[in-house]
DNA sequence: GTTGACCTTAGAGTTGTCTCTAAGCTTATA
DNA sequence: TATAAGCTTAGAGACAACTCTAAGGTCAAC
């Protein structure tokens, strides 16, 4: 059984955010020791790095919240139910970006235009920009 | 002049959010009625415009607040200042779009290797590999 | 028997960007 | 004149995922 540090050790998560996710429902401690230290199983280590990967892969609390509840009882759960939970944070990440490279073009064509000199701002194709509502004005707009 | 919901109507933008944007100094009203309401000038709505193009490009309200500050007055701010800040928010983008890159890859291969059908989760890969700490032990890590 | 590292809890603070509420005044319309 | 829409303020609440604090109990080593 491990205390709640070596776990924090053993898995790349602080104490403070294991407590935190308990208090989340993620993680749980099998065990208290007579003076109430958690104490943690091979099982509850091992759930501890489904969530701690899950994290990594980018699923939310909630997500991993569902994902551990089919985990637990798989066989009254069906398999779509994970991939649909997989493909809804796909869509996610595919809408975010889509929008960061949208900026990205706006930005590096921002750039592009401005020679970013020490000479003062007077006329600086930045802020000319800015000024008039973004690129539509002064080039392609997408 | 205009009244803070017209400004709003015009810029795209909530009331609440024009306050907010005014708090934290971005938008000003440079007149109030009798009554105390905020009357806008061409000059406001200009600025107001500014602050939203730049919002829209994804500029922070801090790199905003830089932003008006050197079109307040451009010849004592040099250009690079601008596209220093511009820089930063692209590196920034590019960070983030790499994060994501890597996660949308993770997310597309788990779904490659699951049929998520109805059939009950007992085997589900994704499961799986979450509980084996990731795609290091089922394929190619990268 | 003292130090110092580690554990406990409840709860507040952080970050960024809003979003809303309450309580009350003003303005426009019917 | 009544009503509704719109305005004012200060301040609270929402969101996600932590992160930290206070105030104290426990444990191992020397």
């Amino acid at each position: 059984m491990l205390k709640i540090s070596e776990l924090a050790g053993r898995i790349g998560l602080s104490a403070h955010t294991i407590r935190f996710y308990e208090k989340h429902g993620l993680i749980e401690a099998s065990e208290r020791s007579e003076s109430g230290y958690r104490l943690y199983s091979a099982a509850d280590v091992n759930r501890a790095e489904f969530v701690k990967t899950a994290r990594n892969i980018g699923f939310s609390l909630e997500d991993i919240a569902q994902l551990l509840s089919i985990r637990l009882d798989r066989s009254s759960h069906s398999c779509q139910e994970v991939t649909d939970i997989t493909r809804n944070k796909l869509h996610e990440v595919n809408r975010k970006m889509a929008e960061l490279e949208a900026i990205q073009k706006v930005l590096s064509r921002l750039l592009d235009n401005c020679d970013g000199g020490l000479e003062n701002a007077t006329h600086c194709s930045i802020i000319e920009v800015l000024d008039n509502g973004g690129l539509a004005t002064t080039g392609r707009v997408n």
